[in-house]
DNA sequence: AACCATTGCATATTCGAATGTATTGATAAC
DNA sequence: GTTATCAATACATTCGAATATGCAATGGTT
C-alpha cells in the first residue's frame, strides 16, 4: 500500500476551498480578498494564496486589478446579460450534440441525476433560503443535473467551458435565493427538459433549456435591480 | 501627462511573454518547463514564474502536474479534434449574431482587418516557413481578422471563449506550417467569407467558417500523424 | 477656498532561502 | 535475471521577510 499516492499541492487545495466559499455564499461578491486575511483563514502563506487568486481570476470567480488587489467577482446586470447569452447559445447547441451522441448508459444517467435533483429540497419546495448546507446540496444536484444532459456530447473541451460559465450562473443563483427570488417552475422546467432528452428530440430540447436558462435569468435579474 | 499611468506586475509581463514565447515557437509543445531556467530567462523570482505558468496552465497552453511541474500543452490528435469541433460549434453561432448585430462600421472593420490579411505573405504565398517574424506577422494578423468577424456579437464572455479557443488553434497551425504544411485555399477562404459577412448571409457565412475551420483541421492533422 | 505636493500607512508584489516530493541509480535480496 | 530497498540528486513547492506601490491625510501654495 502506498502511503501517499497522489497529494495536491496546497495552492489546489486552497483554490477548491476558495471556490467552494464563494459559490457557498461565505464569501460575498464584490468583498475584497486580502492576502493577510486570506493566508491566516486557510493557514498558508501569501504565495499560495495567490496563486489560488490567480488561477480563480483566469476562471472568472474572482477579478484582479494590478496592485490593487483581488476581489470577489461583483454580480452586475451587463455581466448577467453576456453570460446567459453565452450559455443559451454554447448550451443549447452542446445539448443537441449530447441527445444525438447519447447511447443508452447516457439516458439512465440523466434519469438517475433528475431523480437526485427532484428529490433533493430546493427552496420553491421549502427549504430555508438561509440554510447553507440546503442550498448547497440542491446547488450541487442541480449542476450535476446540468452536466449530466451535456456529457454525451463526447467533447472535454465544451464541457470544460460550458462548466465554467454554468459555476458563474451558480453564483448568481445562489445570491438571487438567498434574498427569496425563487424560481417556482424549475422543476417542471427539469421535467421537461428529461422528456425531449429521452424522446430524443434535439430541438424542443434545445428550446426547452433555452426557455429555463432564460427564465432563470429574470429572475435574476430582479435581485441584482434590488440588491443594487 | 502622467508619469505612470497603470503598469503592469511583473507576473503579467512575464505571462504575456511567455505566450508570446509558445505562440512564437521558440518553446515546443511536450517541452519541459523549469523554474530554474525560465526565471533566468525572464530575469524574475521563482514566485513570479510559477504565477504566471498558473495562469497559462488555466488557460490550456500550458498543462500542469502535482509535483512534477509544468510543460508547454503536448499537440495531440484527440486535443486537436475536440478543439476544431468546439470551435465549429460555437464560432459559427457567434459568426451569425455578430453579422446580425453588426453596424457599418464593423463592416469596415473587417474590410480593413482583411486586407491587412490579405497584404501579409503567408507561406502559402512564399514566405519562408523558418522565418519566425514573418509567421508571427501572418499569424497576427490572421487573428486580428477572426476576432473582427466576430467583434459585433457584442459579448464580450463570447468572444473570451473564441479568443482562447483560437489560440489554442493558432499553436496547431503554427507548428504545422514549420513543417511546411500550407493551407492553399485559406485566402480564398477568408475572401469568401468576407463577401458573406459583407452580403449579411448568416448560414452562408457560418458554412463558409465551419468549412475553413475543417480544412484546416485535414491539413493540421497530417502534421500530427507525420510529426508523432 | 481650491489645488498640488508630500508624507505616512496599509497593502500588494517580489525575492531568495528553506522545505518537501519525485526520480534516478546503485546495491542487496529473492 | 528480476524485484525490492535505499540513498542521493534534482526539482517543485512553500514560506516569511524585503520591497514597491497606491491611497488617504496633511500641510503648504496660489
Amino acid at each position: 500500500m502506498k502511503s501517499s499516492p497522489a497529494k495536491d499541492t496546497m495552492a489546489i487545495a486552497v483554490r477548491d476551498k476558495m471556490r467552494a466559499d464563494i459559490l457557498g455564499a461565505r464569501l460575498k461578491p464584490g468583498q475584497r480578498l486580502m492576502f493577510a486575511e486570506l493566508s491566516e483563514r486557510y493557514g498558508v502563506s501569501v504565495g499560495v494564496t495567490r496563486e489560488a487568486l490567480t488561477w480563480l481570476s483566469s476562471q472568472g470567480l474572482v477579478k484582479a486589478t494590478a496592485h490593487q488587489g483581488y476581489m470577489v467577482t461583483p454580480l452586475t446586470m451587463a455581466e448577467l446579460d453576456a453570460l446567459t447569452e453565452a450559455r443559451l447559445l454554447i448550451e443549447s447547441e452542446v445539448l443537441k450534440l449530447s441527445i444525438r451522441n447519447g447511447d443508452t448508459e447516457w439516458e439512465g444517467l440523466i434519469i438517475a441525476a433528475h431523480h437526485v435533483l427532484s428529490r433533493t429540497p430546493s427552496s420553491a419546495e421549502g427549504s430555508d433560503p438561509n440554510d447553507d448546507a440546503a442550498q448547497d446540496a440542491w446547488a450541487e444536484a442541480h449542476a450535476a443535473y446540468h452536466e449530466a444532459l451535456l456529457s454525451a456530447c463526447g467533447n472535454p473541451r465544451l464541457m470544460q467551458i460550458v462548466r465554467t460559465l454554468s459555476e458563474e450562473a451558480a453564483l448568481y443563483r445562489r445570491w438571487s435565493i438567498s434574498l427569496g427570488h425563487i424560481n417556482h417552475q424549475a422543476a417542471a422546467e427539469h421535467r421537461a427538459l428529461l422528456e425531449h432528452c429521452l424522446a430524443r428530440e434535439p430541438e424542443e430540447a434545445a428550446e426547452a433549456l433555452r426557455q429555463h436558462v432564460s427564465h432563470t435569468r429574470q429572475m435574476l435579474m430582479e435581485y441584482i435591480t434590488e440588491a443594487q
